[in-house]
DNA sequence: ACCCAGGTGGCCC
DNA sequence: GGGCCACATGGG
């Protein structure tokens, strides 16, 4: 099987260190995790910015917030009603269990944790595990469409299954929090370049290590 | 004019 | 346990 340790280090040497993620605090990590589903960063940059500007980038105040008000702050971010319901479920969770602290939040077991992001209805695998590893800093795997394409193409394995997925890449790999993270931020490098649904084979960094042109 | 983006939950069988 | 659908904006 072609090692994953192997594919790391190609995309690292093809494309650095990505810097993850585009964001100041762990807070706004975990805004953003929830705005970008399914939605381009360029989009959802605006959102936080326009939160940023009336100085609302702050759990209390989210959770306060009458939800036209939000609506009209986030719309820019798409499906903008269904995402301020999210935000503020995931607002009342933190304070209702937590008293309104992410450290106390963070600070359990990484699937206690997680089970606990997962009941926030809006929060699914991804984002949960995007914020264990972004926000909170543990090391946890974050699976997304980027990495399902790209390990099908590069025929490591035919499985979809989220959970199984993330078992091989974190079986596979040293239980490294920075390595977990720059790792998720280069397929996602390498997928918006060049491993869409209409790829660019000719020119991916990982065309030797890849059958999906020839079978294609 | 299309196609797509760093998903999720609900509903159906 | 999987297949389909709604959700919505902005950029290529």
């Amino acid at each position: 099987m072609k090692s994953l340790k192997n594919i790391y280090q190609t995309l690292c040497n093809h494309f650095g260190s990505q810097h993850w993620w585009p964001g100041e605090s762990p807070f706004e990590v975990i805004v953003g995790a929830i705005l970008t589903q399914q939605t381009s960063w360029n989009n959802v940059e605006k959102a936080i910015n326009n939160l940023k500007k009336e100085n609302l980038l702050d759990s209390k105040k989210i959770r306060d917030i009458k939800n036209e008000k939000l609506e009209k702050l986030i719309q820019s971010s798409g499906y903008y009603r269904q995402k301020t319901k999210k935000l503020k479920n995931f607002m009342n969770f933190l304070w209702e269990k937590y008293n309104g602290r992410l450290e106390k939040l963070f600070n359990q077991p990484i699937p206690k944790l997680r089970e606990n992001l997962l009941s926030v209805n809006g929060i699914g695998k991804e984002t949960a595990d995007s914020i264990i590893l972004y926000a909170a800093n543990k090391p946890i795997f974050v699976i997304d469409t980027y990495t399902v394409r790209l390990i099908n193409r590069l025929e490591i394995t035919k499985e979809k299954d989220y959970n199984k997925i993330q078992q091989l890449f974190q079986k596979n790999l040293p239980q490294d929090t920075q390595l977990f993270n720059e790792f998720h931020a280069l397929i996602v490098k390498l997928g918006k370049d060049y491993c869409k649904k209409k790829p660019r084979c000719d020119e991916c960094p990982l065309r030797m290590k890849c059958n999906y042109q020839k079978s294609n």
